[in-house]
DNA sequence: TATTGTTATACTCTATAACTATA
DNA sequence: TATAGTTATAGAGTATAACAATA
């Protein structure tokens, strides 16, 4: 019975690792020149296009002033712009450009880069191992596959 | 060659899971009365008793204006105390107060539930598996079994 | 009245720099 | 001079509340 005698760490590892990834992948973005969570507006505007602020605000789980910002921030940049819609003039709907789509395929590059950093130490089929395990336990939490939150963490 | 064709995410994975992680954890700390940072502190002390302010701060990979906020507000709630050392008078060395350990055994029975709430959807042979895999990418980039930074984190 | 987006404001976390006491 | 700790200050990130335009 291994189980009882590991300590408990499959939390504190994950957050640990979870740390250690998001500032990999931070670094990364900086070097993009935008921020990560201006990266996590990107990714989800490349994938649901047409999405106005406050279906934005909610898939982030941000609220809709933070998204101003960071909408601000992206079409400054001429990564996105902003149309008001035609069906209901208070909606503002977002588009990436194609300055925009071009920066997109630069973070898919950067993810896939990150990738090999983090799998390193790894065979192949730890790596595949790896994966399924984190994705049963992300599904078994309904989180989703698009998304994760900023956060201030620790243990 | 199942890893060429698996997307990369082994990266938002970690990120996602260790956000998750870090939140329920911090859900925990509140319940006791303290801070995810503050209970940080409080594992290190648990482990390496009469430590000075600049060892803590170095531990932890923050300034040390930092820790004397993190210290401060442990001391106001009895549970460790400063002591000024006889060696050397400029430096503050840390104990745990019994509160403290008696906090810090509460914080290891938050451990335990939370192991168990996360790896919730696992057999013990995947957990057990999980838990060498996360090890192995830790130890592989050397990182400290003992500390996690608080951090803002994306993908 | 309700909703979308914006602005104003405030709070938290954290770092850097200046300062005090001690070495 | 150098170091341990403290205080003062500032910046980043984020939320809440008040407001404007539109429905």
């Amino acid at each position: 019975m291994p189980t009882a005698r590991r300590p408990a760490r499959i939390g504190f590892l994950l957050t640990q690792l979870g740390s250690f990834a998001a500032e990999n992948f931070a670094s990364k973005t900086r070097d993009l020149g935008i921020t990560p969570p201006e990266a996590g507006v990107m990714r989800i505007l490349g994938r649901h296009a047409g999405m106005n602020q406050r279906e934005l605000a909610e898939k982030l789980g941000v609220a809709q002033s933070r998204v101003v910002a960071l909408v601000d921030s992206l079409e400054s940049a001429g990564l996105i712009i902003r149309k008001r819609s035609a069906i209901d003039r208070r909606s503002q709907v977002l588009q990436l450009t194609d300055s925009g789509h071009d920066l997109l395929t630069k973070l898919r590059g950067a993810a896939e880069t990150q990738e090999a950093d983090l799998a390193e130490g790894l065979s192949a089929d730890d790596r595949d191992h790896l994966y399924e395990l984190l994705l049963k336990l992300s599904d078994a939490r309904g989180l989703d596959r698009d998304v994760h939150p900023g956060y201030r963490a620790d243990e």
